[in-house]
DNA sequence: CTCACATACTCAACTTGTTGACTAGGTCGA
DNA sequence: TCGACCTAGTCAACAAGTTGAGTATGTGAG
């Protein structure tokens, strides 16, 4: 019930197609919610026919038309409605730490070489991240970014998502030196 | 998919009912994959009939009877095959990151409230984290233990819950600072 | 000139996850 | 002895998320 409401908080930003929300998504919300394409485009009908958002057709010469999305007074409602409620603590669901879990009884190389994928990837997401922030603070140090900006919340859950990568950096390495260490003292006493 | 490999991770410490595997779960596991108990009960079926868990039902006498789980050979080497897969990334949905995205323009005083609410949440999940890593520890030192343990599966992944909900407490509280003091502007300027 | 990739979606089938209620006894404290 | 909570589940209905394919056009690189 809550792809709604990240959808609406996307559409803060102004209209939007359902295309360019996907991309949005991906770059900047995904770090808390993540959903496919088809999620977004059913999740942007029911929401229409709720009156929540309205649809504007723009034709375009060399490219499929579009529909633009923004946000109806009622939309606006409700996500107030929705920041008021309480929320539920946060729902994770990481492959990775099962295998991790299971590594000893498994097999152990194959772990280690998730474990370092996930480390690169994490070190994407940071740059992503980093890139990201140097746009909203547009030459601005953070101090006086939030002392002008608009809207801050962008850039706190920014600032969520670039400190769980580094920590997933961090876990990595430590996880790799234990489970090399280990590696090695197990192929001594063979 | 992938639950039934939590739950066989879970098994490899020994065979457990259906409501004690929901009570690890809510300890342990939690931390990297949720469920319902009903969840479990629907998946622990499906995986007996698959033949990768067997049950035995244990009569008690002033108790309901109880079955209990453990893996068989094949469920071994599922669980093999699983830590040898590639791990799609982590999946996480946090509401209360949907809410701080949207609280420039919504209820902003309510979020604060929840940001605090998670940051107790948070706490209160480390001091248990602390206290299962204590149990682990067994009175050894990290090293000690990492050197001498059987599995160091189980100590990664709550490593990886606790460096999480640490994490956790300083984006909320930075959070607050950020959103009181916000607020304070805001009041001065009207 | 072809191939990959971007735009901008739609449809269908399927698997997972969530919610709420129900059964049925036992223990423990006020 | 009443109510609250623990053990140990089951059932049904629904909501949400995933996967894979299909449509149709345009741009840019090699």
């Amino acid at each position: 019930m809550s792809l709604r409401n990240a959808v609406m908080a996307a559409l803060l930003d102004g209209e939007s197609s359902g295309y360019d929300l996907a991309k949005a998504f991906d770059a900047a919300v995904a770090n808390f919610w993540i959903c496919t394409p088809q999620q977004l485009y059913r999740e942007l009908d029911r929401m229409e026919t709720d009156g929540l958002i309205t649809a504007r057709t723009v034709e375009q010469e060399r490219r499929p038309n579009k529909r633009l999305f923004s946000l109806t007074s009622l939309g606006r409602e409700e996500l107030t409605r929705f920041t008021a409620a309480q929320h539920k603590p946060t729902a994770i669901r990481d492959e990775l730490l099962v295998a991790v879990l299971a590594a000893d009884s498994g097999d152990v190389e194959a772990v280690k070489a998730s474990i370092r994928e996930r480390r690169q990837w994490a070190e994407a997401k940071i740059s992503r991240y980093e890139r990201l922030r140097a746009k909203l603070l547009d030459g601005m140090d953070e101090e006086e970014f939030l002392a002008t900006a608009e809207r801050v919340g962008p850039y706190l859950t920014l600032l969520r998502g670039l400190s769980f990568e580094r920590d997933n950096v961090r876990w990595c390495a430590r996880s790799l030196t234990v489970l090399e260490r280990r590696g090695a003292r197990l192929d001594a006493s063979t």
